[in-house]
DNA sequence: TAGGGCCTGGACAACGTTGTCACCGGAGGG
DNA sequence: CCCTCCGGTGACAACGTTGTCCAGGCCCTA
């Protein structure tokens, strides 16, 4: 007897189940389940008597039981960079609003930029079982998620390309983006121009630096070193690269900020500075309208929107090979990417 | 033949189980167990084939089975109001952090403000068996979470309070962060100050609205019903409300603006303004200090960290009365709220 | 009135895991 | 040399749900 209580002592706090409700009702278990299920035969007196056990005993079906039957979880994955980080607050919302028009929930976590967790975040949403996953990369190696696509967990990578797997991508045009902002600059009279970018590592980061240098030989002009920062995007970092650009010999009269994080530094750092600097910035933010910063805007709701029909269009079955898409930016000019060199 | 075929056909694309593995390795079901979850007393050779077999066939436990046999999910539920609103961004930020310190996965999703939605998304929540859950609410009755709070559903409120049942809530003092915010305007000459708030169903606009109050009455100062308006942080709305109590006879000299969503808005509207307004707004914002708004700041990092402590005291067993515990907010003086009245 | 089909309801197994308990072989003590 | 004990191992039930299949009752038709 005590062995009994033991036995379901902290189970769910004894939440009842459909046996319970069955009991109550003076049904079937089976027939519990269809009510709750809404599945046809069942009289629609049963059925209220049904319906009044559940609502008396305060049942809710237990998922867990009903995955581990069923196979199917209805749920996604997303494994993000940092939700703190704005771009990504948009992305989610629209990933999620797919996932709910599916009848889909969506579970998520960070990285926080560290590979090691964006691996381990990802396996355990794995170990949930769900039935897809959304990816936003830290690392630059996905091949610890080839069982699990084999095993069928449907995967699309938005923002960055996966690593060293062949699998579906979403992706801003990072490199066109920065040659056009770039471009911008050397259209309205820029020579020397800096570029201070998150760390190369990253896929968006390379590209975007390439499109910096793709605009500049485009015009014939040459590259410093000293104009190319490349890093961590720490406040500390990139203001001290903001005023060796500045206090050079030759200094840059432009700078290009390859991202958001980035961007928002050199504005602080250009607050403080004597001599007017065009800039332009990737990503666009609230209130930078506000301050006339000229961005080349990314569409993260478009993003997310693109990588979520994706992935429910391989759980409906779709089996086309892994494509990379490339969403096109546009440029924003609001004042700061349209100031002319300063005579030094 | 067939029949077997059907029955095992499309389950999880048929991924192996620790039957699998035990079978591949040579040893029992339950040493595979042990094994996967660091019990001692298996030999380091057994373990080591189980390893290998697990390496080989690319087991991964399947969490929703182990759920349901161990009645807990390691798992915590958030639902929150708007994703990309930047205010939760950090807050949801912070929840996710204490919960991965304590080994749980967070869930999460937005109700877009739609009271039927947050309790759809939180009663869904409840039957994936999250431990616990963490509601910013967007309704003001929260008795439908009552049968899950009896079944043991750790339960904490944030930014807002429950409604209608009796249960944890961390807040930031709204009352005591617009009074003071008020206080202000009105310490640097200000007499006629406006206040441009959310819907008044909402706790947090309310208590805002008679923070404003108060401080107007502390300082002997009359309210025009004109210069109090209330709604949605529409922009359309946002935008209208500042024209009227600009274009008024009697215009006000000051805004204080019940929110990030309502202070994007006025900041716009005032940029366009001939004659300079001062203005207060609640809520911090990134750029905020480069546009020298000034500021009431609540800490949202404070908040969902207390919130997330909060669930994870109750979930380790403390058991005491539900509690309201208030944040204190703090005001960032940048300019804007130190404009001197104009004459009209 | 007997037979057949349909509709409602229930018994039972299975999903993949973990807790319980029993078994087996070897070491150590009497 | 036998008995006990213990560490390592595996068989089995149970978690709460759903799919399958069968039973019984009803109505309709011949």
């Amino acid at each position: 007897m005590a062995d009994i209580a033991r036995h379901t002592e902290h189970r769910y706090g004894n939440r009842p189940t459909m046996k319970d409700v069955a009991a109550r009702a003076g049904v079937g278990l089976k027939t519990v389940s269809r009510v709750v299920n809404g599945e046809p035969g069942v009289t629609p007196d049963t059925e209220r008597r049904v319906q009044e056990a559940i609502e008396v005993l305060g049942f809710r079906r237990n998922d867990s039981a009903r995955v581990l039957r069923k196979g199917r979880t209805a749920t996604v994955g997303l494994v993000l960079e940092d939700l703190a980080d704005p771009f990504y607050g948009p992305l989610s919302r629209a990933i999620e609003e797919v996932a709910r028009a599916h009848g889909a929930l969506l579970i998520n976590g960070s990285s926080a930029e560290d590979p090691a967790r964006e691996q381990e975040l990802a396996l355990a949403l794995c170990a949930r079982r769900v039935d897809g996953l959304i990816v936003i990369p830290a690392g630059d190696d996905h091949r610890y998620l080839e069982p699990e696509i084999r095993a069928g967990v449907a995967t699309v990578f938005v923002d960055r390309p996966a690593g060293l797997i062949d699998a579906d991508a979403v992706l801003s045009d990072s490199f066109g983006g920065a040659r056009d902002g770039v471009a911008h600059l050397i259209a309205h009279g820029h020579r020397r121009i800096g570029f201070i970018g998150d760390r190369p590592r990253i896929h968006t980061a390379s590209e975007r630096l390439r499109g910096y240098r793709t605009a500049m030989e485009d015009a014939g002009l040459p590259v410093d070193d000293a104009w190319v920062s490349l890093g961590s995007t720490e406040p500390e970092r990139v203001r001290t690269a903001v005023r060796e650009m500045l206090d050079a010999a030759e200094p840059v009269t432009a700078l290009f900020a390859g991202n958001n994080r980035v961007m928002v530094t050199v504005v602080r750092a250009l607050a403080g500075h004597p001599r007017p600097v065009a800039l332009v910035g990737f990503d666009d933010m609230e209130l930078a309208d506000l301050l006339g910063i000229t961005v080349i805007a990314q569409d993260a709701a478009a993003l997310g929107r693109t990588a979520a029909e994706r992935l429910f269009r391989r759980l409906d079955g779709v089996d086309d090979v892994p494509e990379r898409v490339v969403l096109g930016t546009t440029l924003l000019a609001r004042g700061s990417g349209e100031i002319p060199p300063s005579a030094v």
